[in-house]
RNA sequence: GCUCCGUUCGUCUAGUGGCCUAGGACGCUGGCCUCUCACGCCGGAAACACGGGUUCGAAUCCCGUACGGAGUACCA
């Protein structure tokens, strides 16, 4: 089985491209684990050169290999079906055209735009699109257009009846051709179009399986006659089986757009997303892997993905959710792999250095214990870790928090602790916990929270914080004592 | 307008005629744990769009209605 994944490289990759892009794969890898041999290809669709750039080529290779999803044939890794970009394969579909246009398949047009909305406006006909005019156009006619000086398209000829197919997705589909006008297979000055360049190169990569998104179901029965003359012309073996994939929606009840800040998938890794915890909760839309069950690994999904089970129903996209799958995996984690994978995120904000100092290394390899259980993003590392690394001279405390918990009173509980800890031998968290307690719980009564509170704010600047008996013996008797001495 | 697709808790879903007084997850919410936060644990509220069939029996099959979405290009 050969299917493949053809975005458009148009701007920024969607979340959608990334899900059906998981879906392809998944379903390639499943065939290959069954013995049924999947082929994963990517190609690129930037036939149309004015909206094509190659940012966003480049944004979509970085997007795949970020996740993952390996393509086994394709741009930049070649195979024996190339090239892999339609840019680069204008003689094939020259070529392809030409034959068509030799056969009763296609028809040359003349007709310019407004002359067909005219007639459907006259005739008042429902359907929009081309009508057919140059369907059956005498030589004498052809004549009078051509030596008006117009360009003639290449427009493919639907035949009468109906399109059915069994999707794999859907199940039977059926267009009535009456309602699918016919279409241009290229430009007047020659270029192709998607219409011809998807199915050609189908065709010619001998694809078998095309899974894709909603949005293309009404152009399939087009897509189908055409496999059905390219078949008759020798170009196509075989035509492939379709599978239409829900949409992925926005808020409200729109799909997601390019527009909506969540449709950027590139940001989610921004934001410390990790590669398996986004394509884990994109899988849950539109599949399940089991009744009771939503945390697996790509590799489970490999082995559990069946095109047959997913759902036909658009799937709105919810971040909490996402972060929720994604804090699932980060859990699975060991320390070691947080540590690394968070290391570009410390070097970004600052905290860590680019490269890291050895004593910055220990620092944190004794730190991300703290926090590895209580982040949900990498990117909240930083923040979380950001106090112990800082410059005395650069420390800041939240003003807020601050205000909140460093009153009079407040400060007069920052005065005891820096006290009880001056006087310890041991720089340890026991000894500090045991200390603190000692004094500020036991001696001065207070509740635990509300002798810790100000302490926190006044080491580690901030509220919310890694465990403070911990985070003190990280940061030193030294550091502890002046930020101590500091917030009073 | 026309064509096609879709409709189970707020959201993602399980469900393929009896196991469903509809299961799970996120979110929300009550509690426990607790030096903050988070984790973890125990509870709660919350759904088969509507109307007709078919059947001994329907969330599941059929038809209609309503609603939503997409397509309707010399874009992909």
């Amino acid at each position: 089985m050969r299917v493949r994944m053809a975005p458009s490289p148009t701007g920024s990759p969607h979340v959608g491209l990334v899900r059906t892009a998981l879906f392809n794969y998944a379903f390639a890898k499943h065939a290959e684990l069954t013995g049924r041999g999947g082929t994963f290809v990517l190609r690129i669709e930037d036939t149309d050169k004015e909206r094509s750039t190659e940012e966003s080529y480049t944004a979509i290779l970085e997007l795949f290999r970020w996740l993952g999803l390996t393509w086994d044939e394709g741009v930049e890794v070649g195979g024996s079906y190339g090239p892999y970009r339609q840019s680069e394969r204008g003689d094939l579909y020259r070529d392809v055209l030409g034959k068509l246009r030799e056969s009763s398949y296609t028809y040359d047009c003349y007709c310019r735009n407004d002359e067909v909305e005219a007639r459907r406006k006259e005739s008042g006909s429902k359907v929009m699109g081309y009508d057919g005019f140059c369907r059956e156009l005498s030589p004498e006619q052809r004549d009078a257009f051509v030596a008006e000086g117009r360009e003639p398209l290449v427009r493919f000829r639907m035949p009468d009846g109906s399109i059915t197919w069994d999707d794999l997705v859907r199940g039977e589909v059926t267009f009535e051709t009456q309602f699918v006008p016919d279409f241009a297979l290229c430009r007047a000055n020659g270029d192709p179009l998607y219409t011809l360049t998807a199915p050609v190169d189908d065709a010619t990569m001998r694809i078998t399986h095309v899974l894709r998104g909603e949005d293309l179901l009404s152009s399939t029965p087009r897509q189908i006659a055409l496999f059905e003359a390219m078949r008759a012309i020798g170009v196509a073996e075989a035509t492939p089986l379709y599978g239409h994939l829900p949409y992925v929606m926005g808020e409200g009840n729109k799909k997601l757009s390019k527009r909506d800040p969540q449709a950027h998938a590139l940001a989610y890794r921004d934001q410390g997303f990790l590669p398996e915890g986004l394509l884990n909760y994109v899988a849950l839309l539109g599949w399940a892997i089991a009744a009771d069950r939503d945390v697996f690994t790509l590799e489970e999904m490999v082995e559990a993905f069946d095109i047959a089970d997913v759902n036909a129903n658009p799937a709105r996209f919810d971040l909490k959710k996402a972060e929720a799958i994604n804090t699932a995996h980060l859990r699975m984690l060991p320390v070691e792999e947080i540590t690394h994978r968070a290391l570009p995120f410390l070097k970004a904000a600052g905290v860590v250095g680019d490269p890291v100092r050895d004593a910055d290394a220990q620092l944190l390899e004794l730190a991300m214990p703290l926090v590895a259980e209580r982040v949900n993003k990498l990117a909240e590392v930083a923040d979380m870790l950001g106090f112990l690394f800082v410059d005395e001279a650069d420390f800041t405390r939240d003003e807020a928090d601050v205000a909140k918990l460093l009153d009079e009173t407040g400060r007069g509980v920052v005065k005891a602790a820096h006290d009880a800890v001056a006087a310890l031998d041991t720089w340890s968290t026991q000894a500090i916990q045991d200390a603190l307690q000692a004094t500020l719980v036991d001696e001065m009564g207070l509740k635990p929270r509300v002798a810790y509170g100000p302490v926190r704010v006044a080491v580690t600047g901030r509220r919310v914080s890694p465990p403070l008996f911990e985070s003190m013996e990280l940061l030193g008797r030294e550091r502890s004592l002046a930020r101590l001495a500091s917030a009073l």
